[in-house]
DNA sequence: CTAGGGTATAACCTTTGGTAATATCTGAGA
DNA sequence: TCTCAGATATTACCAAAGGTTATACCCTAG
C-alpha cells in the first residue's frame, strides 16, 4: 500500500465519491478511478461497493479507516513541519499569543522593540493554547505567550510575570465603594465565565468551586475580550485577568480588585529541542519588561 | 515530500550511511543517494551534511526525525492492518493468551472443541497484555485471553470466570499443616515477585502494599511459569494466580490456599467494533465452561 | 600508493500517476 | 419511452518517480 493509496482511499472515503475526490484531490476522476482499482488489486479485497453508480464503503474499508486517516493526518503535520524548516529565518520572529494578549499588549511591546531593532521580521498570531503548543511542534512558531500553560513533553516554559483575577463590571453597576471586591460579594450578580477549554479558565473555575461560591452564569465564553465586551454592554459583571482588563478599550467597564487575590503565571513557550534566537530571547526579555510595567500602571 | 522520502530518510538516519539504508530497503545504492538528493531537492535544504564521504544529519534532520517516525510506525501499522483484512476467514479463529492460559488450559480447551467442531481452523499466540491489544487493533486476532485486563478504548472485554490467588511453595518445604496460609506466614521466606508489568503483577503488588505485608524478594519475572519453575527449583515462594498454578507440571510445587482471598477476574477481550463470528462465540462459550471446570477441580 | 569502504553520476528501463477522450450505467423528467 | 445529467470505467498516451548496472570519485588505513 502506497503514500498515494492512502489520500486517495481517504479522500474517497470522506468525500463519498470518486468525482468529488478528485475534485478535492486538484486531479482528474479517471485517475482516483485507477489508483483506487490498483490500491483494492494489491490489497486483494474490495474498499468500496459500485451499486448502481456509487460508493458504499465495505467492512474492510470502515475498519481501514481509522488507520488511514491517522497515517494522514500524521503525514500532513510532517509535511507543515518540513515546510517551516525550509523558511525558517533567524531575523525573523514568529511569535503567537491567546487573544488576551494579542489585542494589545503584545501589540505594543512589539511596537516598541521594533524601535529599538528596526531590521527585525515579525509573524504574529493570535491562538488558543491548544493550537499554540502544536504550532510549536510543527515550527510554525518560536514562542508562544499564555496563561498558565500545563506543561508537556517538548515544551520549555518560561515564566515571566504574574498577574492577577480583577473583578470587571459596567460602569453604572453600584456595588461597593471602595476598589476592592471580596468574592461574595458577587453571590447574585449576573456573571460571565471563563469557558474551562483553557488553562487559565479551569483555574478560575476551580478556585471559584473551592470557595463554594456560586454564580449565575449567563454566558460562557473562552474569548477573554468577548467577556469584557459583553460586560461594556452591560450584560453582567465578569472575573477575569489583568491584562485583558487593562487592555486598551475599556469603555464603559470598571475594574474592581478581587478578595481574595487569585494570581497566575504568565509565561512565555518555545520548543525546548531548539534554543531560541539571540535577537528573540532578546525580545522575551523586552517583552517582560513591558509586561511588568503594563501591570504596574 | 512522498512516503518514499520519508522511508528513504528514516532508513538513512538510522542506519548511518546510504549504503547500509540500500541493504536495509532491499535496493541498491544508486536508488538510495537519488532518492534522498530528490527529497532535500524539494524540501529546499540539506538533511545531511556529506563531510569526507560520510553523513551526518543537520539540525533539520533531527527536528523532523520524531515525526518522520510516527508517520513511519504508523504506515507499517497500517500494512499489517491491511494485510490482516486480506486473510479473514470466518471459519478459523485467531487467538491470543498470556502464557498462564497458553501453556495448559487454552490448548487443552482447543483440543476439546475440536472434537465437537472438527473443521474449526485455530491461529494460538502467547502474547503478554500490551502487545495483544495491539494484535487486536491489527486484526492480527479475533479474541484474547487475559486476567484483569484494563479497559481501553476499542476493545470489548468479557468476563467469563473469577479465580484467586494461591501461594506456591516447593514440596519439602514445611510451612504449615492446614491446607490455607495466612499472608503473614509468608514474611521471611524468599519470595518470588510477579512484575508490575503485567496488570495481574500490577493488581497483586497493590494489595500487598495496601496489606503492608513486606516480603524478601529474591527474583522478579513477568512470566508466571517462570515463577513456577522457580519455585519447583527451591528458590523460593510465589503467590500466583490459580491456573498457572494448576497447570500441567506442578511436580516439585505445593498449593496452599491464601487467607486473606485476593479474586480477579479473567476475561475474553476483542475489538469492539466488530462482531464475533458465530463459531468464535461458540467457542468462547466452551472455553469459559472449560475454564470453570478447570478451577473446580 | 593502493585497496576498500563510502557517495555521486550517467545511461537506461519499468511502474506509477497523470491527462483527454470516450463508453457505460442509472435516475429523473419531458 | 426517450433523453439528459451525473456518476464510474476504459482506452491510449505521456511525464516523472524509482529502480538497475557501470563507473567515477573521494577518503582512510595499512
Amino acid at each position: 500500500m502506497r503514500l498515494r493509496h492512502v489520500e486517495v482511499f481517504h479522500a474517497v472515503y470522506t468525500s463519498g465519491s470518486v468525482t468529488a475526490a478528485a475534485r478535492v484531490l486538484n486531479v482528474t476522476q479517471p485517475s482516483i478511478s485507477k489508483v483506487l482499482a490498483h490500491a483494492e488489486q494489491v490489497l486483494g479485497y474490495a474498499l468500496f461497493e459500485r451499486v448502481r453508480g456509487t460508493l458504499i464503503p465495505t467492512p474492510e474499508a470502515h475498519r481501514l479507516f481509522k488507520s488511514v486517516s491517522t497515517v494522514y493526518q500524521n503525514m500532513e503535520q510532517l509535511r507543515r513541519l518540513a515546510g517551516n524548516l525550509q523558511s525558517s529565518d533567524e531575523s525573523r520572529i514568529r511569535v503567537a499569543a491567546t487573544p488576551a494578549f494579542g489585542l494589545h499588549l503584545l501589540p505594543s511591546a512589539i511596537a516598541s522593540f521594533l524601535l529599538a531593532h528596526g531590521k527585525t521580521a515579525f509573524g504574529i498570531e493570535t491562538l488558543h493554547y491548544e493550537e499554540m503548543a502544536l504550532a510549536l511542534e510543527e515550527q510554525r512558531i518560536d514562542i508562544g505567550l499564555a496563561f498558565d500553560p500545563p506543561s508537556k513533553p517538548g515544551l520549555g516554559i518560561d515564566e515571566i510575570a504574574t498577574a492577577e483575577f480583577v473583578v470587571l463590571a459596567p460602569v453604572d453597576l453600584k456595588i461597593s465603594d471602595k476598589g476592592v471586591l471580596n468574592i461574595r460579594d458577587l453571590a447574585n450578580l449576573p456573571f460571565i465565565k471563563l469557558s474551562g477549554r483553557s488553562p487559565l479558565g479551569q483555574m478560575l473555575t476551580k478556585q471559584l468551586e473551592d470557595r463554594s461560591t456560586t454564580f449565575k452564569t449567563l454566558v460562557s465564553c473562552d474569548t477573554y475580550h468577548v467577556a469584557k465586551s459583553l460586560v461594556a454592554e452591560g450584560t453582567g459583571i465578569t472575573i477575569i485577568d489583568e491584562i485583558t482588563a487593562l487592555s486598551a478599550g475599556h469603555d464603559g467597564v470598571k475594574i474592581w480588585r478581587l478578595e481574595p487575590t487569585i494570581r497566575f503565571p504568565i509565561s512565555v513557550i518555545h520548543a525546548d529541542d531548539r534554543p531560541l534566537s539571540m535577537i528573540a530571547r532578546q525580545f522575551v526579555e523586552h517583552l517582560q519588561t513591558r509586561t511588568l510595567e503594563f501591570l504596574d500602571k
